[in-house]
DNA sequence: TAAGCCATTGCAACAAAATTACAAAAAATC
DNA sequence: GATTTTTTGTAATTTTGTTGCAATGGCTTA
């Protein structure tokens, strides 16, 4: 059995340096879009590392694109304290000219299964063309 | 414009064997997968080249797990010839335990989204533990 | 059936993405 | 301030995916 190591969560620049630039854009990001962003202040393997424990921390949540990049947003709902409260259901939206991946937090869908079967997460990704683009044309 | 490239279709050993070792397992199975498999049969490139090849003729859909990692499956609704029939609006469900990831075609969903939105694909991916394993705790 | 076209294959080289080990630096606690 | 434990950087390695090129082999057509 894979006890959970228990970490002490703690402050660091890396990880305050992730959530502000989530919160600036409002879109999905990949390792590589923090590696350009600030690959000169923090090294790669420091930015996967603190994705890692901000993922654990409930902080953020992936979302798998269909091309098999992992992209990182921003917990809103996960904000409460509870964490059974913390899914997420919620349907996310890339788009195939701007490459922005959102969550679109008014679109929650839980779907049911067969008895027999566990559910512990999922993921519903839609692509497709954003209203922006689609009134770019 | 991107304009397709036509390619003419033609039998080949690797996709053969492709098909053939998805029957056999009704699972969905990644590149590593037919690598360790046939990988003394056939190059690595040759692998990721004939399974491309599948997904353009419309005979494999591509998944996409949680971990990213893209693996391939039979497309069954998909024997239609008429390719406007072709969508893979069912829910796949991956395994946590034994890892397995399947279609579950009886469960079809189609999600709408607000006006504005151009839908283009739709991936439903479940995780969590299958009845089978759930069956041997 | 032979000729020719073009998809398929293997190999080698390359490029990109992710992981691991280890030692040094920084946060939190006392 | 000293101790503990997390975080960080560096380097090395592994894994994964791509590209170019020459050779092979399936399919069509003359």
């Amino acid at each position: 059995m894979a006890e959970k190591k228990i970490k002490r969560e703690r402050s660091s620049g890396t990880k305050t340096a992730i959530l502000e630039l989530l919160k600036a854009q409002n879109t999905a990001l990949a390792h590589k879009d923090f590696h350009n962003h600030f690959g000169n202040t923090y090294d790669r393997v420091t930015i996967y590392r603190a994705l890692d424990r901000l993922v654990d921390e409930g902080k953020l949540h992936r979302i798998t694109n269909l091309d098999g990049v992992i992209q990182y947003a921003l917990c809103k709902e996960c904000e409460s304290k509870d964490q059974s409260q913390h899914n997420h259901d919620h349907v996310h939206f890339s788009c195939e000219k701007c490459k922005k991946t959102t969550c679109m937090d008014s679109i929650a869908i839980r779907i049911n299964l067969p008895s027999g079967y566990t559910v512990r997460e999922q993921q519903i990704l839609i692509s497709g063309v954003c209203p922006e683009c689609n009134a770019l044309e």
